[in-house]
DNA sequence: TGTACATCAGTGAACGCGCGTTCACTGATGTAC
DNA sequence: TGTACATCAGTGAACGCGCGTTCACTGATGTAC
């Protein structure tokens, strides 16, 4: 132990330097292997490195830190689904289906972030800024949906509030029952992403937007 | 404690009698008010008014018994989804919007069997059985999708499994997202069961069936 | 119908364990002068 | 530049607690004869 690099979270000397991101890594760690539930304070501080008394420090308790790994998972989210997104370039239904492929790579990606998001039952005023976080990375997918939903003659244009929904509805959906490295986990005979593909192209479809081969001829 | 009713899962005597279910109850209980992670072996044994080493007697562990539930979990499932489908009656389409408002109905009413089946990570080998329960509750939806698929001309026929697949997802993300009795459940401007439909009835559209107002003059 | 006996499904005491939490403490750091 | 001091972020020992699990046991039930 003893001396050691300041960014890999480890100790430092008698001060750590940077105990608080040191115990959300270590229990992002330790969620992505055992679940949201598989975790305790003890576990954390013992894989940082530090004794069981140091986390009172900086959390105050448990689902203090949970919930702030929820918030940082939504930010990171929102930064994820926003650059696939790329403002609707290089044209919307290009950049739609990037940001669906997005979500899905996030839930499998960050496991972690995402069990502590939407699974770990962390309640929306448990932190303040989560319930604002959340809102933030939904809102990348409600302006998709406005963008979207704009190309339509007036007239013909579904409310995008409801749009969204179904979108990440059907999002977290094919992402929690077939897209998360879980043993409980289902099988499928296609990828997620294909499914979430054809789900989106077909619900696109039902609103009234020009299939995909239609689109070129624009 | 003493005599009691063989019902209501309580003590009889020296002998419970009905342990095995009245633990079962006893952990649904506990599950949906505190969460799948939130119940112990020790906690199902007090509330069924039992020694804490009575239920070794009936599940190996806190994991068969989550198990089990969810194994139960999946038939009771099976059977409300296949009363609400009703082999396709009256129609196929009516038959298909009451199989969609069952499963809501399901999670919500159900939300200790659901959290066991779809959130405690139980994995899918953990019983013998499991497995094939939860694949006889997606066969009643596999069912329905191919009968509605049938009534499309040939050749403008969808995968029925994709179609399933599609359904199962959005109507799990509107569950696990909006419509359970959890503290961390999402605000919706309208109904779970209005979003479910209008999502079925755009995706049904986009797969190519007529319009509702259509299908009576068929 | 009665008795002996096997089996079953409980008891309750005990154990080791790890967690959460508190506490007085102490080493390191930063700052006023 | 040095010194005194306040503050911060750790330690480590201790505690109570409840869980999981085992064990010899015992009361109740069913059955052979």
């Amino acid at each position: 132990m003893g001396w050691s690099d300041h960014e890999s979270g480890t100790r430092r000397g008698y001060h750590h330097g940077n105990l608080r991101e040191a115990l959300i890594r270590a229990a992002l760690e330790l969620i992505s292997h055992k679940g949201p539930a598989g975790f305790t304070f003890a576990d954390a501080a013992r894989a940082a490195g530090v004794s069981s008394a140091a986390p009172y420090r900086h959390f105050r308790d448990r689902d203090a830190l949970l919930a702030d790994i929820a918030r940082l998972g939504f930010e990171k989210f929102e930064m994820a689904l926003a650059k696939a997104w790329a403002n609707g370039k290089p044209d919307p239904y290009r950049a739609f289906d990037a940001l669906g492929r997005a979500y899905l790579t996030f839930a499998r990606e960050e496991p972690a972030y995402y069990a502590a998001m939407f699974e770990a039952g962390v309640p929306q005023d448990a932190d303040p800024g989560l319930r604002e976080a959340g809102d933030r990375a939904f809102g990348v997918l409600r302006k998709a949906c406005e963008t979207l939903c704009a190309l339509l003659p007036a007239g013909q244009r579904p409310p995008a509030l409801m749009m969204s929904l179904h979108i990440w509805a059907l999002a977290h959906g094919i992402a929690s029952l077939f897209a998360r490295p879980d043993p409980s986990r289902r099988k499928l005979p296609m990828a997620p992403e294909e499914l979430l593909e054809a789900g989106l192209l077909l619900y696109l479809r039902g609103l009234g937007f020009p299939d995909a081969p239609a689109r070129g001829q624009k």
